[in-house]
DNA sequence: TTGTATGCGTTATCAT
DNA sequence: ATGATAACGCATACAA
């Protein structure tokens, strides 16, 4: 593979020219740089990104550390990442299952050298410290943190009202049996929504406690296997607010399964609006995340941090969330003509 | 942020003995080891990736080069190539938008000095040359590979046994009038495809030129908007093969909101076996294909090709598909109680 | 405009 | 077992 001493002699100058050539430096005779344009691609040079990041301190890489890759959520909040790192001529370097603090920063050392900032998905509460001895030589940004007192940048969702509008919207429906089925314990996004319904509940002028919690850890099996509990409760609840959507979706199946009418006999609502909820049947009502923004608007504070020398004042986002009302919830919910709405333009995007 | 002079200087020994002590390369003496890790751990150093690199020629890092990451599909393919790679203490580096040949020249490049090997998924045929020129320095696994004649190791899908088998059952259900919605034109996968719904047809005796093409690029939207071709034409198809999952929600949307049944009116078979597949309404039929698999295969092909030196012969591996056979298809398809299938086990894994 | 020379943080090859 | 030092490939301050 040649160097930029091959591409220097090749063209017949000194390797500084080759280098102010590559990176449009300083001015350079344009016949010059035309003999190291030519020397360059007869030998397929490029320059060597990791002596290239040795010298400038600078990679343009952001690396992304992660509790999974499963599943449509992180999907979309890595895409989001990816359009808007690219846009910026970022790479991005990803590194998941590091649901520990350990391995968080066992990841985040293996990364040294080779990111200028990270972005850190760590919902489990207790990773406070990991974070915090992280983000001392690197700029970071928390998605979804966990810890409301760690010095750094973050873009969370609003968890809190996204519930509380969720159950709220049953609440109005009419249903006074309401149950929950639980995030994992641990999890801020879970405590979060956990907190909103009971408010909502509360609100209402309803005692929480007397409202069914079944625990659950996001996937889907919880949902199915919560359906058990839930039909057992006695008088039976006829609404469920499932804390996501994978659990919802575990719910319906199980409610289909024992052939449960959804929503007549059974209300159901879920959290996140993941792509499957509307072709879900009955398409599922839930509450509207911006995964992608949420990965975008990371890449901006992180990159943004790092421009500005990294001693701005940390910055807190939270993305507001929006209910929406499909079939299962019964009432004004309607299985709406998905692409028709979306008018001629590519709803992709 | 410390360099490995200042853990040397605080350690009171040389940067060859700390440098030791971090690769265990030699015996140390374990009473100077444990300084240096005191130290070390002290003044919080980790050795600089980039330096390493640059010295090792090794970066323990892949580059994976997509055309997108929207959807299921890539998700899933990224996940098995996370996972394999993970497994190998090995990094990912990722970049998407990469549709063109040229495209993936330039990210390839971008990533020089940064990778030990690159995995690219460049469906579109005409990246022949582009990958021919990217692969002369760094080893190469293509995903999918949209030539045959390019010298490099690849993993791809059964496409055309996959259609085939589909449109087979299709015909053994006694459906005469089929229809097929393609992929986009150019793409290998779709093309394969198209000729193995044409070969299925031809085996069982009929004029594939007969059998309705409806052009399609592999978005919801596209199978949505083949509704209307499909059932105007005269006689209608009773049966639709779409060459990919995506198309096949799209029709069932639009189906859905004109009243047709399905299957009694219009069977339905897709292609992917995307999550989604199993939950819609009716359930979907479709030809399976292990994502995972494929992207954990690639990173193992390629570190084999890394660790041989690069010089092993090329490897062309393709992933047998599986027809599931569900109710979208009418006749043996059934919703199958979606969990208590699984066992106990966590069938996420 | 161009060339020379230094340093980036490591590993590896010699010594000792 | 440990230390000195030469690469690694590049950017850049300085000299010409």
């Amino acid at each position: 593979l040649a160097t930029i001493r091959d591409v220097a002699s090749a063209a017949g100058v000194s390797i500084a020219t080759v280098s102010r050539v590559f990176n449009r430096s300083t001015r350079v005779d344009e016949r010059t740089a035309d003999r190291v344009w030519r020397a360059a691609a007869k030998l397929d040079y490029w320059p060597n990104n990791a002596a290239r990041s040795l010298t400038t301190n600078r990679t343009q890489t952001l690396g992304v550390l992660l509790p999974d890759l499963y599943g449509e959520f992180f999907s979309e909040v890595i895409r989001g990442i990816d359009r808007a790192a690219q846009q910026q001529q970022f790479q991005v370097l990803i590194s998941s299952s590091h649901a520990h603090a350990d391995e968080v920063v066992a990841a985040a050392r293996s990364m040294r050298g080779r990111t200028d900032g990270l972005i850190i998905m760590a919902s489990d509460t207790g990773c406070s410290e990991a974070v915090g001895q992280v983000s001392r030589g690197v700029p970071v940004v928390l998605i979804n943190p966990s810890c409301k007192f760690i010095e750094c940048s973050s873009v969370g969702v609003a968890n809190f009202d996204g519930a509380f509008s969720a159950v709220q919207h049953l609440l109005r429906l009419g249903h006074r049996e309401i149950a929950i089925i639980k995030g994992p314990a641990g999890n801020i996004d879970a405590e979060e929504r956990l907190r909103g319904f009971r408010e909502a509940v509360a609100v209402a002028g309803w005692e929480p406690e007397a409202f069914l919690e079944v625990p659950g850890d996001f996937t889907e099996r919880a949902g199915y296997l919560a359906a058990e509990v839930i039909l057992q409760k006695s008088p039976r609840p006829t609404a469920v607010f499932a804390a996501n959507d994978y659990m919802a979706i575990g719910l319906l199946s199980a409610l289909h399964d024992v052939e449960i009418e959804v929503p007549q006999q059974l209300a159901v609502v879920g959290f996140d609006d993941i792509a499957m909820a509307k072709y879900l049947s009955p398409s599922l009502t839930t509450v509207h995340v911006d995964l992608h923004k949420l990965g975008e608007r990371a890449v901006q504070l992180l990159l943004a941090a790092h421009r500005s020398g990294e001693k701005e004042n940390c910055v807190r986002e939270v993305l507001a969330t929006s209910l929406v009302v499909r079939q299962s919830c019964g009432a004004a919910g309607s299985r709406e003509p998905i692409l028709l709405k979306q008018g001629g333009v590519n709803y992709f995007s």
